[in-house]
Formats: structure tokens, C-alpha cells, sequence
DNA sequence: ATCCGGCTTGGGAAATTTGCCCGAGCTGCA
DNA sequence: TGCAGCTCGGGCAAATTTCCCAAGCCGGAT
């Protein structure tokens, strides 16, 4: 990463979907100065990719099932500060759009956005700035004058945990994904139910559904 | 489409995702006999580009925002019943399953597949063949198929029951609503469980969303 | 006519979850 | 240093869920 004019960019690609990843890197093959050097298609192995391969960006999905991929992108951050993540997904929720830049990432672009924002904002925090896709950008504004999502009320535990109650998860796999006891996972659902106010599990669903937190 | 192995298989993709689309023709373009030969980014615009290209095989993404791709199916299919789609989404569940193939899907193929599942389940549809991902057919399988909606299976209490309580309603509320004692309310909402396969009360209220019982 | 099967309605009892309260560790911040 | 907030879990009574069962009703089959 010395320097990225002379060399091009390496990158380290993290998604879940075979496809999705064979598709990225063709994508960025083609650009000429972009190179994946390695992938990987969970958070866990998040890290050891990238120390093995040590990539100028590291191109991830923080909507893999189970382990958070915030996790992965503090991980990465906590143990080499000057790590560049982009992270590149298909939520848009401007809470978790916060919680991956206060977890250490660089830049945050939707899977809706041309192939060339995407390849821009690689190039971007390549040079250790900022980048986001435009509806990104209207999100964080947007939020920043809202008062307030009922989500922005949860912490990223609570989100997490509403986040995949709402999928259909039992207690049990919530706790198992998540390694917590039972008995945190029934705590954070009770607190998480006062907290936003609803009464029946049915209604978290729904709130989690037009928070964007899960699709139906 | 006269003569599949002489001219190769041409492809329409639909995809709210440009990136997801580009990664797909990239895909299909390398195996040589897969040529996409239009893209459309909404269910919309779907049935014009298989009019105007006449597609061998439509590769589309049921898991759209807004109009369903269900629609899409169904709208390809009534005018072209020798249409030939493969429905390729990160939904894994039955019911949607179902609804595709009953909306004249030729195949299902999940997006955690490997590529070569993917190209292999075009050829496959392009021959007139069914075809679906191992995942697909594990969750048919369980599913044990038989009734059509899931809804088929409940009666109109039932029924009735389980809109109510996606709705957000409590046991008491729903007992009081209809005149039933509290126990009656919570074995029914014990049989749906069952009866639907649901696990969680979140399944349940998503299943209803799905079978439109409830909107979200 | 009779019987079968499914829907509707509820009781009972064990198993599980919920509702609240509590404490402890940790982090960031003043 | 101390406070505040998040995370994690124990405890325990109250409530709910999970099954199993029974009875009435009704339509269709025999």
C-alpha cells in the first residue's frame, strides 16, 4: 500500500454468496488496477485473510447470518489500525450504517448502487478517505435531522438480537449464534420490548419490518 | 430458442442490483455457451425486455423491492407460457418456493450456490427441465409439500386467529374480539404453530405477511 | 340412519418464557 | 475519580406455551 498509483489496489473480498464474490472480482479484475487477493465468506475468517494477505481494502457484507460483521470490522481495525474496509451491503439502515463507521470502517456503499460507485469508493479509501454511495449519504443526512428512528433507541446488541428474532430465530439460536446464555438473549427480548414499546412479539416483527431491520 | 445447442442460451437478468447483474453476465458470458442478452433492474420492466429479446431463459431475483417478482412471473407466463425462469434470490423458504414454482418459476436456485450450480440450472431450464439448488430441495422436501398455501391448511378460525395476532394483538384481545376463552385463543395459536411448521411467533407473522394476511 | 372426519371450543398439567429486580464487568467521558 | 451506559447473566413468581384429551356440531360418505 505504499504506493497505490504504481501497484493498484489489493483487496480482500467478504461475502457469503459464492456468486456475489465471483461477481466482485471479475468486476474489479477489469478495472486494470484493482486485484483480489484473497476472499473469504465469513467474518470469522475475516481476520486471518487479511493478516495472510494484508490487502490495501477490505470489501465486506455486514448482513452475514450469525456472527456481526461489525465484529469483524473491529477486529480487523483493533489489531491494524491502518486497515481500509468498505463495507458493502444491501442494508441501508442508518443505525447500522453508524454503528460500521464507529466500528472502524471507511467507506459504506449499497449492493444497489453502479458497479462504478462501488469501484470509485475502493479507490477511495484506498487513499485514506471517506466514501459513500449517494442514497447512503441521504440516509445519514435524513437521520441527522429525523427525530429519531425507534432503533436509534437500541444498542447494536439489542439491534442484533431484534434483527434476528424477527428473521424467525428461536432464543436458543439467537444465543447459540450469538454465543450468549439463554437467559441474556430473554433479557435483551424484554428489554428490547419495553424499550420500543411493543407489547406482543408480533409487533416487534413488524416495527423490525419498517425499520428496514429484516425483509419479509 | 429452435436450437439450444447450436446457438448457446440467451439470458435476460433481472436484478435491482447492478453490480449483482454485472457479476452475473461476467459469469455467464465466461462459460460460452450463456449469452445475456438484455438486463432489467425492477419486475416492471421485465416482461418488455423478454418481449423485445425474446430470452432462451430469464434469470430473475424475486426479492425486489416494491412490485413482487412473483407478479413477474406470472406476467411473463401469461403471455408466453413457453417462457422459461429461473428464479435465483437469497429467500430460502418454502412458501416462497412454492409460490414461484406455481407462478411458473422452472427453477429456484439460491445465491449461496456455487456458480456452477447456477449456469448448470440455466442449461437445465433452457432444456425445459426443472431444475433447484440442494438447499431448495432439502426445504421442499421437509415443507413435505402437499397442501398449496399454507393457509389451505388452517381453518377460518384459524385463519381469522392468525391475522389478528400478526396484527399485533394480544391472547386476551384476540379472545375478547372473538369471544372466546383466553385457552381457546392460545390453542389455536398453538395449532397454527404446528400446523404451519412455524417455530416462533415471528415465523407465524412472517408467514402472514407472505400470504398477504397482513400487511406490513 | 349411522359413522367418520374435521372444525370449534375448552380443561389440565408440565415445561418454558416473561416480567422485573438485581449485581458485576467494562468502556467512555467528564 | 466517579458517573453513565452497555453487556452479560442469576433468581423467582407469574404468565404463557406446549401437548394431550374430551365433547358438541356438522357435512359427507356408507
Amino acid at each position: 500500500m505504499s504506493d497505490v498509483a504504481a501497484t493498484g489496489v489489493s483487496v480482500l473480498l467478504v461475502d457469503d454468496h459464492p456468486i456475489v464474490r465471483q461477481g466482485y472480482r471479475r468486476l474489479l479484475e477489469s478495472q486494470g488496477d484493482l486485484h483480489v487477493v484473497a476472499e473469504a465468506d465469513n467474518a470469522a475468517d475475516a481476520y486471518g485473510a487479511f493478516k495472510a494477505h494484508d490487502p490495501d481494502v477490505v470489501v465486506l457484507d455486514i448482513s452475514m447470518p450469525g456472527a456481526s460483521g461489525l465484529e469483524a470490522i473491529r477486529n480487523i481495525r483493533a489489531r491494524s489500525p491502518r486497515a481500509r474496509i468498505l463495507v458493502f451491503t444491501m442494508h441501508n439502515e442508518a443505525v447500522l450504517v453508524k454503528a460500521a463507521f464507529s466500528a472502524g470502517a471507511s467507506g459504506f456503499v449499497t449492493k444497489s448502487s453502479e458497479p462504478s460507485v462501488v469501484v470509485n469508493a475502493i479507490r477511495s479509501v484506498a487513499r485514506g478517505e471517506r466514501a459513500m454511495s449517494d442514497d447512503i449519504a441521504h440516509i445519514l443526512a435524513e437521520d441527522s435531522l429525523s427525530t429519531g428512528s425507534v432503533l436509534d433507541q437500541l444498542g447494536e446488541r439489542e439491534i442484533e438480537i431484534l434483527r434476528q428474532f424477527a428473521g424467525g430465530a428461536t432464543t436458543e439460536e439467537i444465543a447459540a449464534h450469538l454465543n450468549l446464555s439463554v437467559k441474556t438473549v430473554q433479557n435483551y427480548h424484554y428489554l428490547i420490548k419495553t424499550k420500543t414499546g411493543a407489547r406482543t412479539d408480533a409487533q416487534l416483527v413488524r416495527l423490525a419490518a419498517t425499520c428496514g431491520l429484516t425483509k419479509i
